[in-house]
DNA sequence: AATACGGGGTC
DNA sequence: GACCCAGTATT
């Protein structure tokens, strides 16, 4: 049997005191300099839910305003549920990545119908509902319902890398499936909860991707990264991190298209003219064309049908005969 | 494993 | 302009 520490699994190479260490500094730091978001003053599940599918691929700051919104147009499960999809979509604006909207009221009317109107509270039920994975299941079981559970997110991923493995190499990168065994190995017994938003608030704060603030960083005894970085002097890390990660380009070489060009533009400009729509109110496809492409010709029809019968499968518009318009 | 899916902020 | 962001579903 080979026991070379190089083939044995990560979590063996971890010192527990290092872990304890870590797991008391970052809770200490977080008690004292949390972040004062709504999301964290609520204890209703369906809150929770709005603000972890809006948290999606976007930062807490564009979402501040448009939870507040959300929460006021639909401020239960229930009237979410029972809301015409057109009011959600436009409620929605400009958070992005629309198809969010149409799931969440999915999430919502599956929740009624199937369980009573009461959001689940265990990651294998969360995972039933359409847009909700492995993330925000962690996350709306911690949250709203204190479960010891791991969750990773892209923060948490970064900031549970650098402490307790060290500078991100491009080639030795953890799988998400072994990123979460990891994060379950380093959970501390009973602090789930502050545990995982600690790590979010500090992997948005003071251990982002970019430009790391090493130097006020709490964990900076504890911390792999930032051990590695002082014995190699390495600082200051953001010039370094950015030096790794051109190392691993080989991404974005084949995306020259500029935005405007995309099927993801048209497919938003699209939805935002139907939005200016009065309810019920259709556009043909000839009206349309030009609204969203000033050089539109008859040629850009097939391309324009496959645009609408893309967004009509994802339950962003109705389309008929007679036109278009939001759901 | 790669790609589609928005949009706004940052350097 | 390239990169980033409290990801998920699909191929």
């Amino acid at each position: 049997m080979d026991t070379d520490s190089q083939d044995a699994p990560i979590s063996s190479q971890l010192e527990p005191e290092q872990i304890a260490q870590a797991q008391t500094q970052l809770l200490g730091w977080y008690a004292a300099e949390q972040r004062d978001l709504p999301w964290r003053r609520t204890s209703d599940p369906y809150a929770i839910l709005v603000s972890e599918i809006m948290l999606q691929q976007t930062q807490v700051d564009r979402v501040l305003p448009k939870y507040q919104q959300f929460l006021t147009a639909f401020p239960t499960l229930a009237s979410l549920a029972e809301a015409p999809t057109a009011d959600v979509i436009n409620v929605w604006v400009p958070l992005g990545y629309n198809m969010r909207a149409v799931r969440l009221q999915s999430i919502a009317r599956q929740v009624m119908t199937e369980y009573s109107g009461r959001i689940p509270d265990t990651i294998e039920e969360l995972l039933k509902l359409k847009g909700v994975g492995r993330y925000t299941a962690g996350a709306i079981a911690c949250f709203a319902y204190r479960r010891q559970v791991a969750t990773v997110d892209t923060n948490i991923r970064r900031v549970l890398q650098r402490i307790f493995i060290g500078v991100e190499q491009p080639d030795t990168a953890l799988t998400d499936g072994e990123m979460l065994a990891f994060a379950e190995q380093v959970l501390p017994s009973g602090e789930a909860y502050n545990w995982n938003q600690a790590l979010m608030d500090m992997g948005a704060t003071i251990c982002p991707s970019n430009n790391p603030k090493c130097g006020t960083c709490p964990l900076q005894t504890s911390c792999k990264a930032y051990q590695e970085m002082s014995q190699h002097s390495l600082f200051p890390s953001g010039i370094v991190l950015r030096q790794i990660r051109k190392v691993a380009e080989k991404k974005t070489r084949y995306q020259s298209q500029p935005f405007t060009s995309t099927n993801r533009y048209f497919r938003g400009r699209i939805v935002d003219l139907l939005r200016s729509l009065s309810a019920e109110q259709r556009m043909t496809l000839d009206l349309l064309g030009p609204r969203i492409k000033p050089e539109y010709s008859d040629a850009d029809r097939p391309w324009l049908q496959r645009l609408v019968s893309g967004l009509a499968k994802d339950g962003l518009i109705d389309a008929t005969e007679e036109g278009v318009r939001l759901p």
